[in-house]
DNA sequence: AAAATGCCGATTGTCGACAATTGACACTTT
DNA sequence: AAAGTGTCAATTGTCGACAATCGGCATTTT
């Protein structure tokens, strides 16, 4: 009976906020842009209410602002919310990473080494979102080595809200060597499950993106 | 001309979305329990779409589960899932004492005795639920003196779920007097703004609940 | 009698339509 | 010309309708 899989029965719903979704993680539809729905529906191929429905999971999910009357419009942050959303991450990965010590298997810090090396092996080589990506894959490993759903599930929300941000900017680290060389620490933590080293490290890691990231915001704010 | 106040223009949606959170934290709707589109819009007094467009919203805020071609559930609470619940509580409490104890204004500080003060007057005299509501309003006041707006969203989101769960099981403390008096550790490390001792004194005091809470819990599956 | 099949009411998925509202532009008035 | 008013296209809010699908019950088959 296992011999098939399960066949995808995804609902439009689903699909058009993934795609919607995609579309401003990467840019192509920029904060304050409108959503007009009907527009997107005749994309989709579709009618307006299931793309309604999807604007609504992004609305709670954070990416989507809804305004009664005059309709949905991808989120603006700003460089204080940045702050905020960084401050956040800081307090969840601590959490994470201090779960994690006792709880990683020995599969899990394998998992880690080997998204360490990924980052270096998209080092220079790959374009600056596969590098972002995968720095994100990494940091949600720890998340998901903390053995908790919860947990994981508020850091992917905080994911996809960074990513939204970070297009704006274009790039956060000039050196991407470096950016990969920045994990060390966090993994020599890992390996010897010191969890005070880790959070630590951890600590640092973040607050450096988070102080390169808001700076960007401020500069971007203030050009306007 | 700020002789009027705005006229309030919540739409269909919230309203639906408002009414369905409050009868599923008041155990109205009891987990599990199908919510029928069509049932659900007559009662309303609206059609199936307004009823859809809100379900959507409380499924992506993990109060209402959706299943293809099945309809929306309210969601089910396991034990673990609590325990993973209580346990990011932990950590976002945590964070945000820490960033409150230098932040806080003397108006935060105030607003939290005050705060401390209804819970003292609600002992014995109110019902579990206002109790409850309370206690949560407490914790609340702390992630709000974190000064972290995405901070305290986290914290709405699993204080809905906490209390949604919290209502299965009818009561967590038996003495809403010492429920009280444990809050004393918290204001304590407050008036000083010693973050360690407040940290020390939240992680204890959500820990017990958690263990509270899970254990009925775990009760509950048994038993079924 | 147990298992598989077929059928049917109930419910969801999606659609197109119409009324209500908005924002912008043109127009009047002073 | 500035301020206010009227008008209109574009868009949202909500609805009712129809096809697709699901779960359960009766029926058949072995």
């Amino acid at each position: 009976m296992s011999v098939f899989s399960e066949v995808s029965t995804t609902d439009l719903v689903t699909q058009i906020a993934r795609q919607i979704t995609e579309a401003i993680v990467t840019g192509h539809l920029k904060p304050g842009e409108r959503l007009t729905e009907l527009q997107l529906s005749r994309q989709f191929g579709t009618s307006r209410a299931p793309v309604r429905e999807a604007a609504r999971l992004l609305e709670s999910q954070g990416l989507v602002t809804f305004s009664p009357r005059r309709g949905f419009f991808v989120r603006t942050f700003s460089a204080s919310e940045m702050r905020d959303i960084y401050e956040l991450r800081i307090g969840l990965e601590l959490h994470a990473g201090y779960l994690a010590v006792e709880r990683a298997t020995d599969a899990d810090i394998a998992a880690l080494e080997k998204q360490l090396g990924r980052l270096y092996g998209t080092a220079g080589q790959a374009s600056i979102e596969t590098q972002i990506f995968e720095d994100f894959a990494f940091h949600r490993m720890i998340c998901k080595a903390s053995g908790n759903a919860r947990l994981i599930r508020v850091y992917d929300e905080l994911a996809t809200e960074m990513r939204a941000g970070i297009t704006l900017i274009g790039k956060i680290y000039d050196d991407p060597q470096r950016m990969a060389e920045t994990h060390e620490p966090i993994m020599d933590a890992l390996r010897k499950r010191d969890g005070d080293e880790l959070r630590e490290a951890l600590r640092y890691h973040i607050a450096v993106a988070r102080d390169a990231v808001v700076a960007l915001f401020e500069e971007l704010e203030k050009g306007v």
